[in-house]
DNA sequence: TGTACATCAGTGAACGCGCGTTCACTGATGTAC
DNA sequence: TGTACATCAGTGAACGCGCGTTCACTGATGTAC
């Protein structure tokens, strides 16, 4: 009785100490969340899946969640962390002023893509409460670093509504192409792009025609 | 006996003729649904909550649909028949060369904000089966006004490659603006430009940054 | 015009299901002495 | 170092709920003669 539950788990490092007591269940609950998330999809993300999924009683996330809502708020938040953190390296890589807003716009619609079903409830749970997500406006964040690189990209940061309307028409832009890059529609462009990322910088190339410009050369 | 139940809808004839046959229950049920969806929002739209709506009992839309996913096929198709509606009313009212795409994206993200609920089915269906809706591809639909709005616009129309990769990026991006122009923080700059619409021309107006270029004046 | 009968479009009760949440419980852990 | 005890983090059974769907049924409608 000494070795087998005090000490040190031995087994696999990877795989579950199987303790009674988890110690990092939160964790564990998240992860479990996104598993089931981007495996069985965003309807089947309930309370008792997320549950089962980290081996678990349907009780015990509630040492740890208040209810279901506050589960799901956090593995957006994760998600809104993880986005932030790639639109962050995104910006580092560019030189070019004014190539900024475009890499990063292929950075966001990458995460998205990569993790179609995290993204969609990080999405609806912004739509629900009609808010920007928390995580997106904190200090450092994704939103943040936009407002830097159209400051980079030449627009003139003491003119706020100028500032304000640039940065939420590229939020937009990028959420649009990327709930709507997966269409099968597209597939023969892509290919003939020479792939998915090379199809998203073309679609922002040919944005313009929104604002009444031209298409590009 | 005679009366009651075989004379004419006298009652009022908005309300219910109440007899045991409904007459047109299909349409009646997609109505309800519509009901359902901006009363309640789409996580209320059941089979049984429409029924209910419809003053019909569970079993009697099998009658008209085969299962759930054909009745919310139904809702959504009719809401894809609006927008292509309000596209091609916003493409006739246009007579600037190069203004229609900026139009037809106002009258798009306004359908989208009259009927929040709606749109968010409409889009829930396209992005679960990754294609456009079928509705929206159709001959003389949305999507053929964005295009012939697009050629008027300048787009060379024998350049398939810049006419697909327009079309996407102008509809993507509308999409995005539907979903986002809720959300609260937008709120005082909304205010501030003159209302909703301003503030959605303004946003297309400032879209150009996604593609390296500079702001407008 | 009247009657017989097939078909249509409803009813309402029932099915099994998975859900979110609560509850009394118990095993494991950590701290005080 | 050893023991007593409070607290923490699990269990598993149970609750009521609304769901999609099926079933045998029945009232209303329309057609043939």
């Amino acid at each position: 009785m000494s070795e087998t539950l005090h000490s040190a788990p031995s087994a696999s490092a990877e795989e579950a100490p199987r303790r009674y007591h988890h110690g990092d269940l939160s964790r564990a609950l998240v992860a479990a969340g996104r598993q089931i998330l981007e495996r069985d999809g965003p309807d089947a993300l309930s309370l008792r899946a997320v549950a089962r999924e980290a081996g678990v009683s349907p009780a015990a996330p509630y040492h740890h969640f208040k209810d279901k809502a506050e589960l799901l708020e956090a593995v957006a938040h994760e998600g809104w962390e993880e986005l932030g953190g790639a639109i962050k390296e995104a910006r580092g890589r560019v030189d070019a002023p004014g190539a900024a807003p475009g890499e990063i716009g292929v950075a966001y619609v990458t995460f998205a893509r990569k993790n179609p079903a995290l993204y969609r409830i990080m999405y609806r749970m912004a739509c629900d409460r009609e808010a920007m997500p928390e995580g997106a406006k904190s200090e450092d964040s994704g939103w943040d670093q936009v407002r830097a690189a159209i400051i980079e990209a030449g627009v003139d940061p003491h003119d706020e509504r100028a500032m304000m309307l640039t940065q939420i028409a590229a939020w937009c832009t990028a959420h649009g192409v990327a709930e709507m890059a997966g269409f099968k529609e597209f597939d023969s462009l892509k290919a003939a792009l020479g792939g998915e990322e090379a199809f998203i910088r073309e679609v922002f190339r040919h944005v313009g025609v929104m604002s009444g410009r031209r298409s590009p050369s």
